[in-house]
DNA sequence: GGGGCTTATGTTACGGTGTAACAGACCGTT
DNA sequence: AACGGTCTGTTACACCGTAACATAAGCCCC
């Protein structure tokens, strides 16, 4: 079928878009939220927090430390590793552990716990805040008896566009 | 509070109980699985298993195979990744994405998902099989557009044991 | 029981991911 | 200018995982 344009969460940022957008309001965020807690946005930080915003797809350490070395910076791995705990630390990337890879928050501020649809296909990872979804893994906790401290939800698939890519026409 | 004996998901595995029970039985549900779809459980898989379930602690990669070679198994690392694998490619065993360990599934059979709350004091992870939780997984990605396929939900955090091992009486 | 196929094991070598530890540079304060 | 904290640069290493190839063990068929 021609499924109509209901914007779902992976197409609004899967399509053609302007991903200048985006990465201007991930600065702008990271600007204020460092602003407001006198954390520093340095020149790799920010550097860093751009090559992550590059695109919507999960970037590993070892790739952003090759793209900063090109570019005059230093390639010892600490660098990137450092600059990346930090702007995890303020919320405004996460790291994918189920594919060891870091992607830009496109919240920013607080650190929060999120929820991610990983395609395994494009590659492009969504970040969503599903309350319910919340709620339930808080409850499940606690029916443990278990103090929920840091859920990891990564949920790897393919998203609407692979698999329509993926089918040609119709079977 | 005193809080009473209601039987928590931890508790179960966390305290002291007959493990040679979870052992056997994890052991049983193996060769139960194997033998119904042609599968060899051979010596150094089937060691594999014992090793993942000699506690309710994940284990690296690595710790098995330093184990192994100090059994006169050989030392190097494809051996107990291959056996992993076929583990978990049986439902056998879990991988834990988020600290790179691996656990005995407390399931056993077709190759299913899981969650998983995994307490950063004690180490101890356990396996639960919250539909609702599944549910919830299953609808947030379906509203993405998106074909759920290997979702990952591990819970870090602290369970009541440590939480009340941590005060010691009351504050 | 031998020939030939498939599966499993043993081994080498390497690549990817992440961190400890220390030295030096930068920055604001006094 | 001296100091103390933060940040950067660097070395070295630990841990995690796999590709590729050689050998051995099980299986089937004749």
């Amino acid at each position: 079928m021609a499924s109509s344009a209901s914007a779902d969460a992976f197409a609004q940022v899967a399509g053609p878009h302007d991903h200048d957008r985006c990465l201007d309001a991930a600065l702008d965020r990271a600007e204020q939220v460092c602003g407001a807690r006198g954390a520093r946005l340095t020149p790799i930080r920010r550097r860093v927090l751009e090559l992550v915003w590059s695109d919507h797809k999960p970037v590993g350490a070892y790739d952003l430390l090759g793209r900063l070395s090109e570019e005059g910076w230093g390639s010892a791995p600490p660098m990137v590793y450092r600059a990346l705990t930090f702007l995890e630390s303020h919320g405004l990337v996460h790291r994918l552990a189920s594919i060891n890879a870091f992607v830009g928050c496109s919240q920013g501020g607080e650190s929060h716990s999120a929820q991610f649809l990983i395609c395994h296909d494009c590659g492009i990872a969504v970040e969503l805040h599903d309350h319910r979804l919340a709620h339930d893994l808080k409850a499940a906790a606690d029916a443990a008896g278990f103090q929920l401290e840091a859920p990891v939800v990564e949920i790897a698939g393919r998203c609407r566009a692979c698999a329509a890519a993926s089918v040609p026409e119709s079977p």
